[in-house]
RNA sequence: GCCCGAUUAGCUCAGCGGUAGAGCGCCUGCCUUACAAGCAGGAUGUCGCUGGUUCGAAACCGGCAUCGGGCACCA
C-alpha cells in the first residue's frame, strides 16, 4: 500500500477519518492497470455477462446515470466473487436525433446553419463532440468504480458496430421485414426530419374549435339544408380537404352521403361520405376529412378511395397547392385560414377547446403528420416472435409487473419508422438507380440494399444494366442520404458488441445470450423491446444458443430531484455525480443510491441542497464508510500485527458466547446478503449489511471484545496467564474473520473502500484484488438459532441496567452492583455465562444472578429496578437514588404491561381464537400473557417496596 | 377511456396475515485512547378513507379519495 490514505502516519496509526478521494483514485488505476476485469473468453466459470445501457454522447451524466451504474456494477462484482467469468461491457450511444439537434443549436447560436457547413463538415464537428462527450461520461464513469473491461469499450458508429448495422439492415431487407413507401409519418418541422411513434409525445393544451360552414354544390334538399357545419382544431387543412364523413346511420345526414360540398376558399368539390369512425355525439357529427395530413383522416380516405392532398412542406410552411397561403408558417395560416372564412362568412363559430396535441420529443414542437416515404420496419412478425418467447417465460422481467407492460407494447404494434432526415448517424445501405429516374431519387426510383458501393454495383448491374445500356444510359448509383434511427443500432447492442455478425466471435460464443440487463423503465419499448425483435430477426445469434438476448431484465425507477420532480436536462434539475463523489466518495454515493432502492422498481428520491452542495443521505452513507474505516483501524491496533489468515480458524473450543454469536450472525447474514444480491434485492442486501455491520459488529462485537484483546494484568507487574493469552488470540482470529469476511460481503457496494481495507487488513500484495477474490465458504455449523436468541435476551438485559442507570442519572464513570432475578434456568444460565461482558458494558462492580427463591431470602434493598420479560433487573443503590424516577420508571413498566395483558388476555377470551388459531398460535399468546402478567406483578412488589 | 404504481413517525422509506420498523431529524447525558462523520439513553404513529374476508388485517379482496406514471385518443 504504498501512498496510501490508509497508510499508517509516522506514529503507525492510521489516520481518523477516512479520506476516500486519494484511495479512490488509487485501486481505479490499480484495477485497470491489472487488468482485473478483462475476462478471458477462454477461461473457465460459469460466464455472466452485462452489456452496459450506452449512454448518450450527448454531454455529461446524472444522477440516474450514477444510480444504473451502482446497481449494475454491484450486481457484476458479487457474481465475480461467486466464481463466475464476467463481462461487463461498457459503451456510449451516438444518439442520432439528440446529438444532432444538440450540435445545430449550437451551430446557430454562433450564427451558421448546418446547411452552410456542408454534411462532412458537420459530421467532422460531430465527431469532435463525440470525443469530447464521450471522454467526459467515460471518465465520470471511472469515477464511479465501475468494474466493467475498457478494453473492449464500443461506439455504436464505430466501424464493428456499423458493419452489423449494416449486416442487420440487409437481412431484414432480404427477409421482407423491411420495405420503403410512401405513408403518413410523424414528421417534425424543427430537426427537418420524420420520428417514429415513441419520439411524439402528446401534450394537453388549450385551443379552439372552428366550427364552419361547408355548403353543399347541389341544389338544396328535400328538408332545406344546404349546408354542413363540420368543426376542426386544425383550420389550416382544410385547403386539403377531400371529403366530409358523416356517420352512416345518423339519420340527420343519411341523405345527403354521396352529395358533394365546395370547399370554401378552394372551390374543390368533395364527397359527403359515411364512416364508422364519426362519433354523431360528438360536435355536428360531421367531419372534414384532410387525408394527406392527419392519420383519422388518412384511414377514412383509404376506405372511400379519396385523394390524397399535400398542401404543407416539409418546413413546416404551406406548399404552392395552398394556392393564396402558399409560403405562411403553419400556425400563421391558421390564423390567416380563419380569417379569410369568417371574410367570407364560413365561419360559424370558435369555441375553446382543450385537446391533446402531438409534440416532437427532441424538436419540442408540434409535429405534423405528413406524407413522406420512409424506411419502414415490419414489426408484427417480430413481435409475434416477442410474444412467443415471453410466454415461455423470456425474458424474466424484475419487477415482474413490467412484464405487462412490454408484452402489450408488442400487441397491437405499429411499423417501425427507422429513416431519418439526419446526418449524424448510420447512412441506410441502400442505393439507388438513379440512371432510372433522370438522376433523382423519387417514390420510384428503384434501389438495390448492399452490405457496400461494390456490392451495390454488382447488383445493380444485375437487376439493371443491360436494359440501361440498351437505353443508352450509364449506370448511375447514389447512396440514400438518410440515416437509421438511432435506436436501430441500439437493438443490436447486446450481441453487435459482442463480435456479431462474425458467427466465430469469440465473444459472442462465450457471452451471448447475456444474464441480465439493468434499464429504466422508461426506454422498455425504445430499446428493450427493440433489442428482442432484432435478436429474433437475426437468430441464430452465437452458438446456436438461445437468441432472447438476455435472461433477466431488472427494471429500476428514475431518480428524482429534491423536490420529488423527474431529472431532465431541459428541466435543468439534473445533479450532476461528480461534486458528490468529490465531497462524500464514490463508494458513499453508490451506497446511497442503492440502499434507497429496497421496493424494487420504485423511483427514489435524492435529498440534494443545491445551495450548499451536501446530501444527508449520502453523508450518511459516507459516515457509514468511515464506521467501517474505523472498525478496521481498531482491529489494526488491536491485532498485535497478526491478519487473518496468521491467526486462523479459531479453536471452537475457545469461543466464548459472544463469539459463538457473532459467527452465528456472520454466517446468517452471509447467506441472506448472497442471496439478495443474487435475486436483485440491492437495497435489501445494503439495509441488511449496513445494520449488521453497524450494530452488531461494531457496537456490540467490538465493544465485546475490547476486555479479551486487551487484558488486565492479573496484578501489578505481572505477565498475563497462559489462559488470558490464549483467549486474546480467540479474540483477534474472531474479530479478524467477521471483518475480513464482512468487507467481502460490502465489496460489490463500496468497491474501493473495502479493497482498501482488505488489504490493510490482511496484508495482500498489491496485485491481489479483493475484487478478485471468492465469497467467504458457507459454514454451517456455525449457525445457533437458540444462541443467536439468548443472546439478544443478554442484550436486552444490558439495555436495561444501562436504562437505569441514565433514569437514575448515574455518571458514566460510577460503577453500580447489577443484580438480575430470574426463574428461568437458561436465562440465569446466559446471563452467568455473560457476566464479564455485562460488567464491560454496564459498568458493573458486580454482577449477581439469582433465582426468586433466593432473592427473597436477601434483604429487601432500595434499588434501581426495572422488570424485562421474566427478568428483574435491580441496582442496589442505597442513597443514590431518584425515587421519583424511579417510580415513574416502574409505573413505565406496569402500564406496558397492562396494556399487553388487555390485549392478549381479550384475544385468549375470544372462543373463536382458541378454536381456530393455530396451537402454537395460542400456546404463544398464552406464554406471553403469563409473562406479562408475571411482569405486571413482579414490577408491582418493587414499587411497593419503595414504600 | 384503459392499464400500472404510491399513500406507514416531522422527512425519506422498509415491512405485505400473528402485539408497528430503519435512517435522517428531535430531546437528555457523554470528547469512555476505533470512530463527535462518534457513544449511551429517550420521545414520536386513529399504517389515506370505507366496506368485506379472517379467530386475527398496515398487510388479502371490493369501492372511494389524493398524488404520480404509461397507453390510447373524437374532428
Amino acid at each position: 500500500m504504498t501512498e496510501a490514505s490508509a497508510a499508517p502516519s509516522p506514529d503507525g496509526v492510521l489516520p481518523k477519518t477516512y479520506d476516500p478521494v486519494l484511495t479512490e483514485a488509487r485501486w481505479q488505476a490499480a484495477w485497470e492497470e491489472a487488468g482485473a476485469f478483462h475476462p478471458d473468453p477462454a477461461a473457465g466459470g460459469e460466464p455472466f455477462a452485462v452489456v452496459i445501457p450506452p449512454p448518450n454522447v450527448t454531454g455529461s451524466l446524472h444522477m440516474g446515470h450514477g444510480f444504473e451504474t451502482a446497481l449494475i456494477d454491484t450486481i457484476v462484482r458479487f457474481q465475480r466473487l461467486q466464481g463466475k467469468n464476467v463481462l461487463c461491457l461498457p459503451g456510449t450511444d451516438h444518439a442520432s436525433i439528440a446529438v444532432q439537434t444538440l450540435l445545430e443549436k449550437q451551430i446557430k447560436a454562433e450564427g451558421g446553419s448546418k446547411d452552410d457547413l456542408g454534411r462532412d463538415a458537420f459530421l467532422e464537428r460531430a465527431w469532435a463532440w463525440k470525443g469530447e462527450s464521450g471522454g467526459t461520461i467515460v471518465g465520470q464513469l471511472r469515477r464511479l468504480g465501475y468494474s466493467v473491461d475498457w478494453r473492449r469499450e464500443r461506439f455504436t458508429l464505430d466501424p464493428g458496430l456499423s458493419a452489423a448495422v449494416v449486416e442487420a439492415f440487409v437481412r431484414l431487407h432480404e427477409q421482407g421485414l423491411i420495405y420503403r413507401g410512401e405513408y403518413l409519418v410523424n414528421w417534425c418541422p424543427a430537426s427537418g426530419s420524420a420520428v417514429s411513434d415513441l419520439e411524439v409525445e402528446m401534450k394537453e393544451l388549450d385551443g379552439h374549435l372552428w366550427h364552419f360552414r361547408y355548403p353543399l354544390s347541389g341544389e338544396p334538399a328535400a328538408d332545406g339544408i344546404d349546408h354542413l357545419v363540420v368543426a376542426t382544431t386544425r383550420p389550416e387543412t382544410l385547403l386539403g380537404d377531400t371529403g366530409v364523413a358523416v356517420h352512416p346511420t345518423d339519420p340527420r345526414y343519411a341523405a345527403l352521403v354521396g352529395q358533394t360540398i365546395t370547399l370554401p376558399l378552394v372551390g374543390r368539390q368533395i364527397p359527403i361520405v359515411a364512416d364508422e369512425h364519426v362519433d354523431p355525439a360528438f360536435g355536428t357529427g360531421c367531419v372534414k376529412v384532410t387525408p394527406a395530413h392527419d392519420p383519422n383522416d388518412f384511414a377514412i380516405g383509404s376506405r372511400h378511395g379519396l385523394p390524397l392532398i399535400t398542401v404543407m412542406a416539409k418546413d413546416g410552411r404551406m406548399n404552392g397547392v395552398a394556392g393564396r397561403f402558399a409560403g405562411l408558417d403553419r400556425f400563421e395560416a391558421r390564423k390567416a385560414v380563419v380569417a379569410a372564412m369568417q371574410a367570407e362568412g364560413f365561419l360559424v363559430k370558435v369555441e375553446p377547446h382543450r385537446h391533446s396535441v402531438p409534440f416532437s420529443d427532441r424538436g419540442k414542437v408540434p409535429v405534423e403528420p405528413l406524407l413522406s416515404t420512409q424506411w419502414f420496419v415490419k414489426a408484427e412478425p417480430l413481435a409475434a416472435r416477442c410474444r412467443e418467447a415471453l410466454d415461455g417465460g423470456a425474458p424474466r422481467f424484475v419487477p415482474e409487473r413490467w412484464e405487462k407492460v412490454y408484452r402489450d407494447w408488442l400487441t397491437d404494434i405499429r411499423d417501425w419508422c427507422i429513416s431519418r432526415q439526419l446526418w449524424w448517424g448510420h447512412r441506410i445501405p441502400a442505393w439507388f438507380v438513379v440512371s432510372e429516374t433522370g438522376g433523382v431519387i423519387s417514390e420510384a426510383t428503384p434501389y438495390v440494399v448492399a452490405r457496400d458501393g461494390a456490392e451495390a454495383r454488382v447488383k445493380a448491374e444485375a437487376a439493371y444494366g443491360e436494359a440501361s445500356r440498351a437505353a443508352g444510359r450509364e449506370l448511375q448509383l447514389e447512396q440514400d442520404p438518410d440515416v437509421l434511427d438511432t435506436w436501430f443500432s441500439s437493438g443490436l447492442w447486446p450481441f453487435s458488441t459482442l463480435g456479431w455478425p462474425d458467427p466465430n466471435a469469440a465473444d459472442l460464443g462465450r457471452w451471448y445470450p447475456t444474464s441480465v440487463l439493468v434499464t429504466g423503465f422508461d426506454i422498455i419499448f425504445f430499446w428493450v423491446a427493440r433489442m428482442t425483435m432484432l435478436a429474433g430477426a437475426m437468430r441464430p445469434l452465437g452458438a446456436g444458443k438461445a437468441w432472447m438476448p438476455f435472461a433477466d431484465v431488472m427494471i429500476h425507477g428514475l431518480v428524482r430531484d429534491e423536490n420529488n420532480r423527474k431529472m431532465s436536462k431541459s428541466a435543468g434539475n439534473g445533479i450532476d455525480p461528480l461534486p458528490l463523489i468529490e465531497r462524500y466518495g464514490a463508494d458513499a454515493l453508490r451506497f446511497a443510491l442503492v440502499r434507497e432502492v429496497a421496493g424494487a422498481g420504485q423511483d427514489i428520491r435524492l435529498d440534494y441542497d443545491r445551495a450548499s452542495g451536501s446530501s444527508a443521505t449520502v453523508e450518511a452513507a459516507r459516515n457509514f464508510a468511515n464506521k467501517l474505516w474505523n472498525a478496521t483501524r481498531f482491529a489494526l491496533m488491536n491485532l498485535g500485527g497478526e491478519t487473518p489468515a496468521s491467526l486462523g480458524t479459531p479453536d471452537p473450543a475457545r469461543l466464548q458466547l459472544a463469539d459463538r454469536w457473532i459467527l452465528s450472525r456472520l454466517e446468517r447474514v452471509k447467506r441472506e446478503t448472497a442471496q439478495r444480491y443474487a435475486s436483485y434485492g440491492l437495497g435489501e442486501a445494503a439495509k441488511g449489511l449496513y445494520e449488521f455491520a453497524w450494530n452488531e459488529v461494531c457496537d456490540w462485537t467490538i465493544e465485546l471484545l475490547k476486555r479479551r484483546l486487551n487484558p488486565r494484568p492479573a496484578a501489578e507487574g505481572e505477565p498475563p496467564s497462559a489462559e488470558v493469552l490464549a483467549d486474546q488470540q480467540v479474540a483477534r482470529a474472531v474479530l479478524a474473520k467477521v471483518l475480513a469476511e464482512l468487507l467481502v460481503l460490502l465489496h460489490p457496494l463500496m468497491p474501493h473502500l473495502s479493497e482498501e481495507l482488505w488489504h490493510g487488513l490482511t496484508g495482500a500484495p498489491e496485485g491481489t484484488f479483493l475484487a478478485l477474490q471468492s465469497w467467504p465458504a458457507a459454514e454451517e455449523a456455525a449457525l445457533d438459532a437458540d444462541l443467536e436468541a439468548s443472546f439478544a435476551e443478554l442484550i436486552e438485559a444490558i439495555r436495561v441496567v444501562r436504562n437505569l442507570r441514565a433514569v437514575a442519572g448515574l455518571k458514566p464513570s460510577q460503577g453500580a452492583p447489577v443484580l438480575f432475578i430470574t426463574g428461568r434456568q437458561e436465562l440465569a444460565a446466559v446471563l452467568r455465562e455473560g457476566s464479564a461482558d455485562i460488567t464491560t458494558l454496564t459498568k458493573a462492580e458486580s454482577v449477581t444472578v439469582l433465582d426468586p427463591a433466593a432473592a427473597a431470602a436477601r434483604p429487601a434493598a432500595r434499588a434501581l429496578a426495572a422488570v424485562t420479560g421474566e427478568l428483574q433487573v435491580l441496582l442496589p443503590l442505597e442513597g443514590l437514588v431518584d425515587l421519583d424516577a424511579l417510580r415513574a420508571r416502574l409505573e413505565k413498566d406496569i402500564a406496558k404491561a397492562t396494556k399487553e395483558i388487555k390485549g392478549l388476555s381479550g384475544r385468549l377470551a375470544n372462543p373463536n381464537f382458541a378454536g381456530k388459531a393455530p396451537p402454537e398460535v395460542v400456546a404463544e399468546c398464552q406464554a406471553n400473557l403469563a409473562e406479562a402478567e408475571a411482569q405486571a406483578a413482579l414490577a408491582r412488589g418493587r414499587l411497593a417496596d419503595l414504600g
